[in-house]
DNA sequence: TCTAATGATTGCGG
DNA sequence: CCGCAATCATTAGA
């Protein structure tokens, strides 16, 4: 910013000079005096006039006002005067009206438009907000309030800031300058002619040397903002994992959506609300998880029967009862979520059902449900399948057997055979890699989420 | 220091 | 505009 003031002062030099030093700049024609002048006496005493007034502001300011009010009495004056004023007849054809009505310069519209867009030039306080929501808006949206953006938001504030005070100070200097001028031509209107239209055609000089200059603030300016938001788009990439609380809620949604893992506009709201992060990051969270368990379904199987686990211990919490109800009452059931779960806890006793589930909330190395060996069958049987799992894909089934473990393996091709655990087990997966269309707003209230689901996605 | 995990971005297709 | 797939870039753990 310090540049823009050393080329203001250039530029006003520029003008100043132009001003004080009345001959040849400015647009006004130059004082070639000895035109229709015949007498000696006469010449000399024009030339001495025309010399005087050159030189008047070369002179202190006193002195230059006795000279003036001298000249101002001189008994020549009104000849000369008159003398000036055929001589502008004749040469002042050439100063063009003064119609040249800036037109609307584009690359200034465009300069405005976009500080105006980034909050810069907009309403004083409340301007900060288009700025921070448009850069929330690129971030994912939402009240998300991360350091780097209050830090984004600060460094606007503070360009905000100093381009206001510089715009003002260009204003400011701008009027005075151009009362300057204007008084001195009012001033020196009274030994030459000098015409309103000219003062005003001055006037518009100098205020488009200004707006020149403002425009260089205002670029200088966007440049700023361009960089500031750069770096605060860089910033972004510069990535921090999420809460180990966050990726648990994100978990538990994904795993017991499974069959859809899709959550709607609303749940990812209430997930990133949850979460304390943006809708887009619950949206990128779950395309990478989609992607990656699609991608590699052994490597997620400790991780889906944790929180598979998981929701059946909250679910059977909450509606313990319910869960056997269930099974009566719909003995058609399909292959559910819940009827798993059910077969899961019927198995075990009721008494040793809490130390099981204990057992697998904490390491899954229980005896009943340690799947000691379920990962590495899936592997190998992945491993047959080729390194993609498009086509034919593998589901372990591991599911209790009294107190023994049975391990059923099941070999999926783009439908549910039934066998497998439900919990865990891409059964919709279809056989292109992705998940089958199913209806959504089911899985979002799917059997898996139960009664006493601690998404809430349903109550909202 | 190497590697796996992971959040973010990009390019493409619908 | 959304999701997928590939990829980038950083983080965390060995």
């Amino acid at each position: 910013m310090m540049e823009e003031q050393a080329r203001i002062m250039q530029a006003l030099s520029g003008v100043t000079l132009a001003g004080h030093s009345v001959q040849g700049g400015m647009g006004l024609p130059p004082p070639h005096g000895h035109e229709g002048t015949d007498g000696d006496g006469r010449k000399q005493d024009i030339g001495d006039i025309l010399h005087q007034i050159m030189t008047i502001t070369d002179q202190s300011l006193d002195e230059a006002q006795a000279k003036k009010h001298g000249l101002n009495c001189h008994r020549m004056k009104p000849a000369l005067f008159s003398v000036l004023c055929e001589i502008k007849e004749k040469t002042g054809l050439s100063i063009r009206g003064a119609q040249e009505q800036d037109p609307p310069d584009p690359q200034l519209m465009r300069l405005d438009n976009m500080l105006l867009a980034e909050g810069v030039s907009g309403p004083e306080k409340g301007g900060g907000s288009a700025a921070a929501a448009a850069a929330a808006a690129a971030a994912g949206g939402g009240a998300e309030n991360s350091i780097e953006h209050s830090d984004y938001r600060a460094k606007l504030t503070q360009i905000r800031q100093i381009y206001h005070t510089e715009l003002e100070k260009y204003e400011q200097a701008c009027n005075e300058f151009t009362t300057h001028v204007m008084n001195l031509l009012r001033e020196q209107s009274r030994t030459r002619p000098i015409s309103p239209k000219e003062i005003e055609r001055m006037v518009g000089i100098i205020h488009r040397k200004f707006s020149s200059i403002q425009m260089q603030l205002k670029q200088s300016t966007c440049e700023a903002v361009m960089i500031l938001r750069s770096r605060f788009l860089d910033a972004r990439r510069k990535r921090r994992n999420f809460s180990k609380q966050a990726t648990e809620i994100l978990n538990e949604y994904f795993y017991s959506h499974l069959s859809n893992p899709y959550p709607s506009e609303e749940a990812k709201e209430e997930l990133a609300k949850k979460c304390s992060i943006t809708v887009s990051q619950v949206s990128n969270w779950f395309g990478n998880k989609r992607i990656r368990y699609k991608k590699n379904i052994g490597k997620f199987q400790e991780e889906a029967n944790l929180y598979a686990a998981k929701t059946a211990v909250t679910a059977t919490h909450a509606v313990a009862a319910a869960i056997h109800n269930s099974q009566a009452n719909s003995p058609t059931t399909p292959n559910s979520g819940f009827q798993m779960k059910d077969e899961e806890f019927q198995l075990d006793s009721a008494e040793s059902k809490n130390s099981l589930l204990t057992n697998m909330f904490t390491a899954g190395s229980s005896a009943s449900f340690s799947l000691p060996n379920s990962g590495d069958m899936f592997m190998s049987m992945q491993s047959l399948n080729g390194a993609s799992y498009q086509g034919a894909q593998v589901g372990a089934n591991v599911q209790s057997q009294g107190d023994t473990i049975r391990h059923a393996i099941s070999q999926t091709v783009g439908y549910n055979d039934g066998l497998r655990h439900p919990m865990y087990s891409p059964h919709s997966l279809n056989g292109n890699g992705g998940w089958h269309g199913a209806p959504t707003p089911s899985s979002v209230t799917s059997p898996n989420e139960g009664p006493g689901s601690v998404h809430s996605d349903t109550s909202n």
